[in-house]
DNA sequence: ATTACTACCTGACAGC
DNA sequence: TGCTGTCAGGTAGTAA
């Protein structure tokens, strides 16, 4: 579900409710939802005070007075800040002022206590143009592949890509290392572009994605071929066609983006 | 290094 | 009303 627009919405929305607040408990209704041992996990987070809340590529980190409290919301995740529980509820956690509950449909997601940050390529947001480009200049891959791969640049998703790719005229298969410098830099303003249009909308919710008071983003109205196969192009008029890159849907324009 | 395939899990939806 | 197959915003493991 959430990329990095709609895991930016989540943070912005809990840093002011959560930070300075003590872990008083965590409890897990799906074990699944610790990435280890849950009683390891509830024991490492307990008692703990949260200095700061951040993103990392799609990854939400809880900066402890001791390591870290990591959540990856995967594809259904929510984290609701005193929200209510249901059937799917996966793990609540009590702080000292309220209470973080996870929700999560298809249990992908997950929440656990690490050292460390995890090991992700650089952040889409805001990567410098330059180290951009030289990063794809480098790989042998094909350009969508290679955007959805968190330890090349971390953040993006199957959303952010088509629109990145459509926005930036380039067709999802093309090799990244034959793509000329203006349309790698091309690519790198549009992914800025969009990205930053789809926090200010607070994110894409196709059919599970709420912020952490459950309220829903709008940026799937502004989406130009993601979910859009058989409607006109927004630039030609054709056809946006649907297809499989790297066992992934795939929306673009086969007009606008030429190989 | 790159690509394909399978798996994790649940629900929605289309077609018969 | 089923039942079956396909798809879904993500990622890990394995094999070629």
């Amino acid at each position: 579900m959430p990329e990095l627009p709609e895991v930016e919405t989540v943070v912005r929305g809990l840093a002011a409710r959560v930070v300075g607040q003590q872990i008083v408990n965590v409890r897990f209704f799906s074990p699944r939802a610790a990435l280890g041992q849950p009683d390891e996990t509830a024991a490492a987070l307990r008692g703990r005070r949260i200095c700061r809340l951040r993103r990392l590529g799609k990854h939400i980190l809880f900066d402890l007075d001791s390591g870290v409290l990591e959540v990856h919301l995967r594809m259904t995740g929510k984290l609701l800040w005193n929200g209510v529980t249901n059937p799917y509820t996966r793990a609540i956690l009590e702080l000292t002022g309220g209470a973080l509950v996870f929700n999560d449909t298809r249990q992908f997601g997950y929440l656990t206590w690490r050292r460390g940050d995890p090991n992700l390529g650089p952040d889409a947001l805001g990567i410098p143009e330059e180290r951009f480009a030289e990063i794809l200049r480098s790989r042998r891959g094909r350009i969508k592949p290679l955007l959805l791969n968190q330890s090349v640049i971390s953040g993006l998703g199957n959303i952010y890509v088509d629109e990145s790719l459509f926005r930036a005229r380039i067709h999802p298969l093309a090799f990244s290392s034959k793509l000329s410098e203006e349309r790698l830099r091309r690519l790198h303003r549009m992914i800025q572009e969009v990205l930053a249009e789809a926090i200010a909308a607070g994110g894409s919710s196709i059919s599970d994605y709420v912020d952490a008071e459950g309220r829903p983003g709008w940026f799937q109205v502004g989406h130009r071929v993601y979910g859009r196969d058989g409607e006109p192009c927004v630039t030609c008029g054709r056809g946006i066609r649907r297809t499989v890159v790297g066992q992934r849907g795939t929306h673009f324009c086969g007009y606008c983006q030429r190989r």
